[in-house]
RNA sequence: CGGGCUGUGGCGCAGUGGUAGCGCGCUUGGUUCGGGAUCAAGAAGCCGGCGGUUCGAAUCCGCCCAGCCCGACCA
């Protein structure tokens, strides 16, 4: 490609708002633009890129022995609300109608459209296991999109579904896809590590998480430094000391100007172990009717704990949850500041294991300016016991006894093991050897391509630029030549593309800096210069690497170097990369 | 959805009541030619939209729209 003729063109300044560094040179050397908040077009030098993740992918799927598949992205709300997910998933799935008034959605994922397909396909054993991937844009309308193409509302999806006839079959899948997965972010350059996590809207049981660490990441993920456990902060477990005591006669004590739980441990003299506080939410449930409710929820944990929201909501089996606000904590009987499902007419009630196997713990009295003293759970109040704590920096690992440390990342990756919860809702059956029906059983499995471009883009930069390696980079090969009236530069742009080697072409009438300046800006891996000092010794500048010198190369030898020097490059990724097993 | 900020040539910004400017980029020509050269001459903006106040609005007021940041939210 000539850059005289690429149809992007790199930009000095950073556009306003351009808040990292990767989001920043992806913009700058002409790799995207932004049309809308969380919309994003790709350009050329983006695209390449992008298609070339997607190869990667491409490999990896068929090397598991998927199938490659297109679904649509506008899908009849019908099968939707089929599995629920119609009225369980708030405003982040856009609804509208066809023009005769048909109910449609924009798919947010595509697990409904793979098991209508599947359960028209497959109806004997003798059809699975299978496995379908697709890459395909989806739309989620989330309210708030930011940091570039780190969180967008349209995005290219990698995602892939597996059909099994029994678990053993999906576990294979399963482990088939951790290892992928693990291939494909390392052929692209992406460290990642993989963590347990929720399955959240997805459903299902067993899942994991890839997660490029950065600071500009919105996951939380607990790790423990000596055993190697790690988890998303939703659903990561940790060690609770537990305080049982004799039981004790409650007793109501004058706690005034105590809102907090450090206002009261203060005013009584009290550590926070020793207290039990009460969290109100509101969980959106659905009735037989399909029809949406709001419930409140209170959760009961120590005081010296916090909640975890992800814990809380599949503890109290609810599609959402939101602060509960004053008047409907009232309503129920029950004083923010002073609360406790002690005498009140709350109907779930989720208690955190630490207050259950904790006695005489204070609780609020649900009375201004009064808490009770020798709570215990069972004998004043009773609920559902639940592990709903949320793990914290220093919080001790379940396993090996450890401080657990915290980290922030980016998901790039996700494997589901979703079980039955769409072929069963969605009557996706087939007849078993035995003769008997069964519901298929499904895995889902994703990544983000945008960002997984975001992520590498963060990782790689250099102070001058992007640095993309060379199995994702636009092109292998930036020529930048710097003299005039010679035939020789176009020569040697024709007798590389001949070579199949990929190279951008810098044949501008510009000055020497601009084209180091972009060159540095646009980030591919190995750049040659042809300038008239070189070529007074028939020889090209070459730099193989980012931040590496550069050696002079005798002409003749040029293209055989470059190619020696790509296949280092490929060799240096595939020696660096770490596959994990499960 | 709450809180904050910002919308002025392609990009980055200045302009707090008198009719729009700077840097970069762009066009033409000259001189340069290995790390964002230089000189000269140009082109390009209903100042996010609608309404109001005023003799007069980019500037003041109201409403709306869009984008960004924090939070809520989020596979």
């Amino acid at each position: 490609m000539k850059m005289s003729q690429l149809f992007s063109r790199t930009l000095r300044e950073a556009p306003a708002g351009a808040e990292s560094k990767g989001y920043e040179y992806l913009l700058r050397a002409g790799y995207i633009r932004q049309l809308g908040a969380g919309i994003f077009s790709t350009l050329p030098l983006g695209l390449r890129t992008v298609r070339k993740i997607e190869q990667i992918i491409r490999t990896q799927m068929e090397e598991i022995g998927g199938q490659e598949i297109q679904m649509p992205v506008v899908n009849p709300a019908e099968i939707w609300k089929e599995t629920g997910r119609y009225y369980s998933i708030d405003k982040e799935l856009s609804r509208f109608e066809d023009r005769t008034g048909r109910d449609m959605v924009l798919a947010m994922t595509h697990e409904e459209a793979v098991t209508d397909l599947a359960r028209n396909e497959i109806d004997s054993y003798r059809r699975l296991p299978s496995l379908v991937y697709q890459i395909q844009t989806k739309w989620r309308d989330d309210p708030r999109p930011r940091a570039g193409l780190i969180r967008v509302r349209e995005f290219t999806m990698k995602d892939s579904y597996s059909f099994d006839k029994d678990w053993e079959g999906l576990q294979k899948q399963y482990e088939a896809h951790y290892e992928a997965y693990f291939k494909i972010f390392g052929m692209c350059g992406l460290p990642v590590i993989s963590v347990g996590s929720d399955s959240g809207m997805m459903g299902g049981k067993v899942a994991h998480e890839y997660m490029y660490l950065s600071p500009i990441g919105e996951d939380t993920i607990i790790t423990c430094p000596s055993c190697g456990l790690t988890a998303n902060r939703q659903v990561a477990t940790c060690r609770k000391t537990y305080f049982p005591e004799d039981l004790r006669e409650i007793e109501e004590v004058h706690t005034p100007e105590t809102r907090t739980i450090d206002e009261l441990t203060a005013y009584l003299g009290i550590a926070a172990t020793k207290t039990a506080k009460a969290v109100f939410m509101m969980g959106t449930y659905v009735d037989e009717q399909e029809q949406e409710y709001e419930d409140l929820i209170v959760a009961v944990i120590r005081g010296d704990l916090d909640v975890e929201e992800a814990k809380l909501q599949n503890a109290a089996g609810a599609n959402r949850l939101r602060p509960a606000h004053e008047q409907e904590i009232r309503a129920a009987g029950m004083l923010p500041g002073y609360g406790s499902p002690i005498g009140s007419s709350a109907r779930r009630v989720i208690v955190d294991d630490s207050v259950a196997k904790s006695n005489n713990l204070v609780a609020g009295a649900n009375k201004e300016g009064y808490h009770l003293i020798n709570t215990n759970f069972d004998r004043d109040y009773t609920g559902t016991v639940a592990d709903i704590t949320s793990a914290v920096e220093g919080s001790i690992c379940p396993e090996c006894g450890s401080p657990l440390t915290s980290s922030k990342g980016i998901e790039v990756g996700n494997i589901f093991q979703l079980g039955t919860r769409y072929s069963e809702s969605m009557g996706c059956y087939f007849q078993a050897e035995d003769g008997t029906r069964a519901p298929v059983i499904m895995g889902s499995y994703g990544i983000g391509v945008g960002r997984l471009l975001a992520c590498l883009a963060e990782e790689t930069s250099s102070d001058s630029g992007l640095n993309l390696p060379i199995t994702v980079a636009p092109y292998q090969v930036h020529l930048v030549s710097l003299v005039k009236d010679s035939a020789l530069p176009d020569q040697l742009y024709a007798d590389m593309q001949a070579q199949g080697i990929e190279v951008l072409y810098d044949e501008r009438k510009a000055s020497a800096g601009v084209k180091f300046n972009d060159a540095d800006l646009i980030g591919i891996p190995i750049r040659i210069t042809l300038g008239n000092r070189g070529l007074k010794e028939n020889s090209a500048e070459v730099r193989a690497g980012h931040g590496q010198e550069s050696s002079m190369v005798v002409l003749d030898e040029l293209i055989t170097t470059v190619k020696e020097i790509i296949a280092s490059h490929i060799t240096h990724i595939h020696d660096t990369m770490v596959v994990e097993r499960l």
